[in-house]
DNA sequence: ATGAAAGCGCTAACAC
DNA sequence: GTGTTAGCGCTTTCAT
């Protein structure tokens, strides 16, 4: 057993060795206030038991040094990070056209920086990222809580977090696990859309949607199909994956094969942003006039379908109230709040433009 | 002086207190292993002087364990946190609408992802928000450096940055400083445009800007302006407030003088993506059609413009390749690399569409 | 009210 | 090749 000598006479040992300060650390402060490192942390921490006019005078020293606390060193010991982690998706260039991602991370920045909290971004592109991302953001405890898109993460990497006690919350749901998300009322959406194409007068409507095992594109059908039902009409859902240069062919193909037979659709939900493009370029491909030819209506609106030719008639997510919600949730989770709600249901409304044709 | 216990006396004395474990550290690795933390982290940060079997044993029990070292602790002693800083603005929902921002923050990521590098998020509304950015990100080390708008910072910060030699590049020419920096060839595209609707028989062609003190904003002018000062024509520009909604009343009044008066220009170089809306919905507002009346050119393609009534003509920036950029070069800056090149500048391309008519 | 010092989990320098 | 331990900058008892 050995002699530790005091941490100042280490510390003085230290420092005669390099001689160059790099930065500022609590103890200059200390030092140049006179009082201890003990009392610094209290003052910074806002914490009692400091004297008025020591507060003060360490308060001076602070400002006059410009010095801030490490955020590592404080983290270490507080074991809380001050960031919360956002995984979203990026696939392709219409999830960054449409404004929905954008949207959502910026409102929940926004949220997180009220509350003097960071965002920890991660795009997960593939399977892969997904994975990396999860490793990197939640392994190794760089952030205190999570917000995820409810389809990013499988099964594994959710049973994970809830066995961990993790605190995360979805946009959108998930088809694995039931945990707390928020998310906006994909049939009540749906059957707004479907109503208004059924008030026009059509008949044969047709439902374009996303993969079928996505809970919203589910949620979507069923609104469909409970407005086709109320009107006696036979639903006719088809269904694509999203994104990449191969689904777009095939979406156009599914509407070539669609809208080729007779009787054909006159009209068309297409339930998800990313496919609005796809089937204007199908429609148009095939020489279709929308609305004449052929009534189009959408789930998710843009600002800029307002100048589309025609200008799309679209259901409108409050995508931005959906962050507020998702990263308030969070916090409510975070600090314990046993009172929160379980999950965020917003409403969506319908944004009526050309698209779907005019009351006959 | 007093004898202070060895470490492992007074760890065995702290966990009898507590019992409870509630994660894992590099010690519970270190001791299942039947190696010391040293060897360890020798392991973990793949440093020589390990033997293989010892190496395969601790990787096992790491695997095991499902071990993930703690990041505030190793950035604490390694003076680096893993993470780059990228603080953009975010004004109003037409930034959003835009896909610049979210495109660039993707390829920002994705290329931060490539290095195992995280990306700290800051949006900033207001010159309040940049400065709480600034020190939220900046100061306590959070990051080890930095992507930042162009506009966003201010001289102080900017100057501060510099003086303490922190890595940053900025996305755009700052107004301020000189720089590293990442930007388009914004004079080389102004002329694009400027040329095409030249090219189209315009002659009294107007070009409509933001803020005339921005770097970009001067460089579309020049762009613009040596185009007309080739054909012999006399430029007329204007600036406007981006973004907010009496910008958009403002864009609105300067276009109903500028469009109402004779001889009014027949064609329009918008100079910025945000400010396309405004002017479609002047020049609707004033029943002008585009381009028959009015040929419309913009700075900043979409990929919605394809499907605008009429479709865009518009000069595409390679967003996406400028975010990489970015990127590349901060990692160059961080690494101290003394050979990278000290500003990217990458060029447009136009996207010839139909709001500018066609040849005569 | 204040100071002293233990210790957060890790890395790195050094001893063996 | 492996173990020991000082120390990163901070918070948090615990004495005083």
């Amino acid at each position: 057993m050995r002699v530790a000598p005091p941490r100042s006479a280490r510390r003085r040992r230290a420092s005669a060795a390099d001689g160059a300060k790099t930065h500022l650390t609590i103890r200059d402060v200390a030092a140049l206030a006179g009082v201890s490192q003990g009392t610094v942390s209290k003052v910074l921490n806002e914490a009692p038991g400091v004297g008025a006019g020591t507060r003060t005078r360490v308060l001076k020293v602070i400002q006059d040094l410009d010095y801030q606390p490490d955020a590592s060193a404080r983290s270490l010991v507080v074991r809380r990070t001050g960031s919360i982690g956002v995984i979203i998706p990026h696939t392709g260039s219409y999830s960054m056209a449409s404004s929905y991602w954008p949207v959502l991370l910026t409102a929940i920045t926004e949220t997180a920086a009220a509350r003097s909290q960071n965002v920890l971004l991660s795009t997960a592109r593939s399977e892969e990222d997904v994975d990396s991302a999860y490793q990197s953001i939640l392994r190794g405890r760089r952030v205190d809580g999570l917000v995820v898109g409810a389809e990013q993460f499988g099964q594994k990497q959710l049973v994970e977090l809830l066995f961990k006690g993790f605190p995360f919350v979805m946009v959108g749901k998930s088809p694995f696990v039931s945990h707390w998300h928020v998310d906006v009322d994909n049939a009540g959406g749906a059957r707004l859309v479907t109503e208004h194409l059924l008030r026009l007068g059509h008949r044969r409507v047709a439902m374009l949607g996303g993969p079928a095992h996505f809970p919203c594109v589910h949620e979507r059908l069923e609104g469909y199909r409970s407005a086709m039902a109320a009107a006696g009409l036979e639903p006719r859902a088809y269904h694509s994956a999203y994104h990449d240069e191969t689904a777009v062919r095939y979406i156009k193909e599914l509407l070539f094969d669609l809208l080729g037979a007779e009787p054909r659709p006159t009209a068309l939900f297409v339930a998800a942003g990313d496919l609005v493009i796809p089937a204007l370029a199908a429609t148009r491909e095939m020489g279709l006039r929308v609305p004449s030819d052929l009534a189009l209506g959408a789930f998710d609106d843009h600002p800029y379908y307002e100048h589309f030719d025609p200008p799309i008639t679209a259901v409108s997510q409050p995508v931005h109230d959906l962050g507020q919600a998702a990263a308030d949730l969070l916090f409510a989770l975070m600090e314990g709040e046993a009172t929160a709600a379980r999950d965020v249901i917003l409403p969506t409304r319908l944004v009526v433009r050309r698209s779907c044709g005019s009351v006959a």
